[in-house]
RNA sequence: GCGAGGGUAGCGAAGUGGUCAAACGCGACAGACUCAAAAUCUGUUGGCCUCGUGCCUUCAAAGGUUCGAAUCCUUUCCCUCGCACCA
């Protein structure tokens, strides 16, 4: 055989230049056609260009394109450059340029080498976002936005990054630190800032998620970030001053003990004593020395204010702390602390040595076996002791075994009417364990509940029981009854497997590690104890009643509350959308005319003294468009997030410079039906889109309100190790070098063969040999073929691989086509002959992820002449149903054949002649028990192997097992 | 702590009740070609042997359901990713 060494690099730059001058990526509006819009998120561009996370995310989204154009779609498959932002300005001064003339050359060379991976954009339509032409519109929506006042000013607490020289967005902060600068602690600073309200929009966001096809865990992310819950606001009084009191926890307001305030609201010092003050004072200048980061991790800590909180439940007065712990601008800022049921609190309380009160008490509740509780039967309450005992010299202590129920405990019994707890203890330790001299110590704090059946009372029981503290003096036992020993056994166990003991007895649990002085709030659901009229009813039930007892006094109202912060989109730098607002001394905040826009960056700024827009005074001085007096320009610009948050709209109608877009034409586009980029965005930028997108519809732009019902996240590209690649480790892997090395092609197989896309994987070169290595065959298959007839076993392999790999394509499961593809070559390169046509469409399940070495075989092979049949542009295979058998021996081959295990042989001399067939259960569809009686003479009956709707014989099938079909001749 | 996803042969990774000792790739081994190597091709790649439409042991661990479990249930262990003082 003749072998060929593939000429890529000519072979890519042949057909690269074939497609662009015959302009097949480039679509237009057709009413006639079905549209499909895939897309990429767009990069930003920096000087370094392409790197693999860009060849993987644009790969995976060129695929489907030209799948779906082969599929006949009308494809809108775009590119542009979010290239305004802070590490293009930072890069500029970086490098001594301008922010403009790096972006500019950043964006020439990406296109370049974007040029070089074959992909079917559509070259004519790209957007670059430091196009005035383009945040134009940025301004536009947002002085649309102002207008209907989703656009504000406030002082505020702001998240100052000292790398980026500017504030940031909730977004933008992850742990305290930057999201672009990792080494960057971030200082909360108190600034007056422009928000945008996407909070006005938290309810659309959870909503809308029922309408997307997004992975999971995104839109889980995007439901913690929004964070909605449900709870009740109450009014507190401080010094004869309402404090609404924002609690999820309503139930709880019994064991109010004191209150919290952040030590950032703004109401602080309303509430601090003349006497506190010092105190006050110093609390906060402690916190003021610790960053963001710190805080988080810092011991909850506060300082009394001085002052009194009335608890509108029970009129009693509790302390008010100022805390680091509570978050000022949730809720109201303050919070009412019940330490018994929530940790921090409790945290808090035992710090400061505040009273606890309990009151919900644990429910345990047996649902299931014996014990469980009998709906029908009455309960009956009883009091109870649980009684912790000591050995009297080691630190064991005595645990029952319950021999008919399996329960692990400690010791227990009920208490008799009038009968004093301590002695009902003592009283039933000497009864189970025989010890004879226990020493009560102490009382364990709380109440717990039991619910069960017991059995040997035939009686359901509500056990409300009472934990005691007892030690043994001396080792003085006495033989217990009879009656005791058989219903449990004693066992001595050691401190520190008491617990993993006791594994599913909460409300045990729970005592032993009071007395243990663990600390553990109680927070899961009970009944409710100490709170008045309330008691006895369950908490979840107890929430809602206790909301409308208050509201009824008018003392509460229900209501939601969200983590979801107002966007703040100002950013104290030069290279972003310059916010349209002018500021006049008489008039206040004017909004720029819209016959004025765009307001443009002047080129002419100093960098490195805060913000470069405000060293240009030409630009900043203005006229007032109402009163025309004197004025400045806001020299803030926008949060790049902004300018991303639309441009997939501006795609459907680039070049429009009349409107935003056309919005005929964007109504044939929108939505983006397969949007694919980093899971990293789930809290940024895809919260951002969308809320622009429902904003615009409301504003009647677009007749949508979810821009990209389908989203996907492709995965990481590791080292051979798993490690990230980084410049500073020295171990990327740089696409183009790959690629100018084994193929655009070969390059594109691999790194769609390598793993499920969203999983992302690890670089391997001997990964992308085999790639190279399946590639050849391809090619040395195609260039020594005889063309001719197909083989049987080649149809129906070529037939499945069209299936498969069609629904593969469609679920993003490139990993299985590529599979699917080897397996089909492999196949085609050991047939003696192939028709030119299923060599063909091979060639077409090929080109998808091959593009270039495929057009060119199959120009080779004679399918193209002239450029006029672009197997880019081919019809896609279709599958054809047909009956197959899969090369496999037919079930009924296999009994004619008697190569069944036959279980059983009765004499044939026998009048009657009948055979039993026992097959597995998903076989019986597969007998053809006429054909088989034909051949045979016997009249047949089936039977499954343990088929229940059949009665079996006699019982013969057992005889069948295992797992064997088996034949019965009678 | 909470949320999501995982643990499968030397490695990567398919497989969610039966045709599973488990696709496919990488690696390894053997053979062919070659003076030799690379490339390529062919075969083997859990263990055992009487080499078979054979037996045994496997899909994190332990139990369970089932005629039958990598797949379903329970518990435990481990890993990865996200969120993390939101009252």
């Amino acid at each position: 055989m003749a072998e060929e060494k593939i000429d890529f690099k000519s072979i890519e730059k042949k057909w690269q230049k074939a497609w662009e001058q015959n302009k097949i990526f480039e679509v237009k509006e057709d009413a006639k056609k079905k549209k499909f819009y895939v897309l990429e998120m767009f990069p930003y561009p920096s000087a370094a260009g392409l790197h693999i996370g860009h060849s993987f995310n644009y790969t995976i989204g060129d695929v489907f394109a030209r799948f779906k154009l082969m599929q006949g779609f009308n494809v809108l498959h775009p590119m542009g450059f979010d290239s305004l932002g802070l590490p293009a300005e930072n890069a500029a001064i970086k490098e001594k340029m301008h922010p403009e003339e790096y972006t500019d050359n950043s964006i020439k060379n990406f296109i370049k080498q974007q040029k070089t991976l074959g992909l079917t954009y559509d070259w004519d339509r790209v957007v670059n976002t430091a196009d005035p032409e383009y945040y134009k519109w940025d301004q536009w929506i947002f002085l649309k936005m102002f207008e209907r006042g989703l656009v504000y000013e406030k002082e505020a607490a702001v998240n100052w990054c000292p790398k980026c020289d500017t504030i940031l967005a909730n977004e933008q902060v992850e742990n305290g630190r930057c999201w672009r600068h990792k080494d960057a602690e971030v200082e909360i600073k108190q600034m007056k800032q422009w928000f945008i309200k996407i909070t006005d929009y938290a309810d659309r966001l959870l909503e809308g998620h029922k309408k997307l096809k997004w992975p999971e865990k995104t839109i889980a992310m995007q439901k913690n970030w929004i964070g909605k819950s449900f709870g009740t606001e109450i009014d507190f009084i401080i010094d004869g001053k309402k404090w609404p009191i924002f609690t999820t926890r309503p139930d709880t307001i019994f064991g109010v003990t004191f209150m919290v305030v952040s030590s950032q609201h703004k109401k602080l010092w309303d509430l601090v004593t003349k006497k506190q003050k010092p105190e006050v004072e110093k609390f906060l200048k402690k916190l003021k020395s610790v960053s963001e980061k710190e805080l988080a991790e810092m011991e909850k800590e506060g300082v009394f204010t001085g002052s009194y909180a009335i608890n509108p439940a029970t009129q009693e007065k509790v302390p008010v702390y100022a805390g680091n712990f509570v978050v000022a601008d949730y809720g109201s800022g303050m919070v009412m602390a019940v330490p018994s049921h929530d940790q921090r609190d409790l945290e808090f309380a035992k710090k400061y040595k505040i009273p606890i009160k309990q009151v919900i008490a644990p429910v345990v509740e047996t649902k299931e076996g014996p014990d469980a509780i009998r709906e029908n039967l009455p309960i009956k309450k009883r009091k109870t002791v649980v009684c912790i005992v000591k050995h009297w010299k080691e630190e064991k202590y005595i645990c029952l075994t319950w021999k008919k129920q399996g329960w692990k405990t400690f010791v227990v019994g009920g208490v008799e009417d009038n009968e004093d707890i301590v002695k009902a203890g003592i009283r039933e330790i000497k009864e189970e364990t025989g010890y004879q001299n226990p020493v009560f110590i102490k009382e364990i704090d709380g109440e717990f509940h039991n619910k069960f059946f017991a059995t040997h009372k035939n009686e359901n029981r509500w056990a409300v029981i009472k934990g005691l503290y007892f030690e043994l003096k001396d080792s003085k036992q006495k033989e217990i009854s009879e009656e005791e020993k058989e219903l449990s056994e004693l066992v001595w166990v050691e401190k520190n497997k008491v617990l993993s003991f006791l594994h599913d007895d909460e409300s045990d649990k729970i005592l032993w590690k009071r007395l243990n002085d663990i600390d553990e709030a109680y927070t899961d659901s009970g009944l409710l104890i100490n709170s008045e009229q309330f008691n006895g009813i369950n908490n979840e039930e107890a929430k809602q009643k206790i909301t409308e007892w208050l509201m009824k006094k008018n003392l509460a109202r229900k209501t939601i509350n969200y983590k979801l912060r107002d966007w703040s989109v100002a950013r104290q730098r030069y290279w972003g959308t310059p916010i349209p607002l002018i500021h006049c001394s008489k008039c206040g905040v004017v909004p720029v005319p819209e016959k004025d826009l765009p307001v443009k960056l002047p080129r002419e700024v100093k960098f490195g003294e805060g913000n470069p827009l405000l060293t240009n005074k030409k630009w900043l001085e203005t006229k007032c468009p109402k009163c025309k007096g004197k004025a400045t320009r806001e020299a803030n610009t926008m949060d790049t997030f902004v300018n991303s948050s639309w441009y997939f709209l501006r795609y459907c109608d680039a070049k429009n410079n009349k409107e935003i877009f056309d919005k005929s034409k964007v109504k044939y586009w929108m939505p983006v039906d397969l949007y694919i980029g980093g899971a990293e965005h789930a809290c940024m930028h895809l919260i951002y889109c969308r809320f622009y997108t429902m904003f615009l519809h409301d504003i009647g732009l677009v007749d949508f309100d979810e821009p990209a019902p389908r989203l996907f996240h492709q995965g990481m590209i590791n080292d051979a190790k798993g490690e990230k690649m980084s410049k500073s480790k020295g171990n990327v892997i740089e696409p183009l070098e790959t690629m100018a090395k084994y193929g655009v092609d070969t390059t594109r197989f691999f790194i769609m063969s390598e793993a499920s896309p969203d999983k992302g994987f690890n670089w391997s070169d001997t990964g992308i040999q085999g790639s190279l290595r399946i590639i050849n065959k391809i090619w040395n298959t195609a260039s020594n073929m005889k063309f001719g007839k197909d083989s049987q076993e080649l149809l129906v392999k070529l037939n499945f691989s069209i299936k498969n790999i069609t629904e593969q394509i469609e679920n993003l499961d490139y990993r299985k086509s590529t599979i699917e593809l080897r397996e089909l070559f492999d196949l085609i390169s050991k047939q003696s002959e192939i028709s030119k046509e299923s060599f063909g469409k091979a060639l077409k399940l090929l080109s998808p992820f091959c593009p270039h070495i495929t057009e060119e075989l199959w120009e080779k092979i004679g399918m193209n002449k002239n450029n006029k049949n672009f197997i880019s542009l081919a019809e896609w295979p279709k599958y054809e149903e047909i009956k197959q058998k899969q090369g496999k021996e037919d079930l009924n081959d296999k009994i004619l054949s008697n190569t069944l295990p036959i279980i059983q042989k009765i004499s044939e001399s026998q009048k009657i002649k009948k055979i039993y067939l026992y097959v597995m259960p998903f076989e019986i569809k597969n007998i053809d028990r006429k054909k088989i009686e034909k051949a045979l003479g016997y009249s047949t009956e089936v039977f499954a192997v343990n088929d229940p709707n059949k009665k079996d014989p006699e019982g013969r099938a057992k005889k069948a097992i295992p797992g064997k079909p088996g034949v019965y001749v009678e």
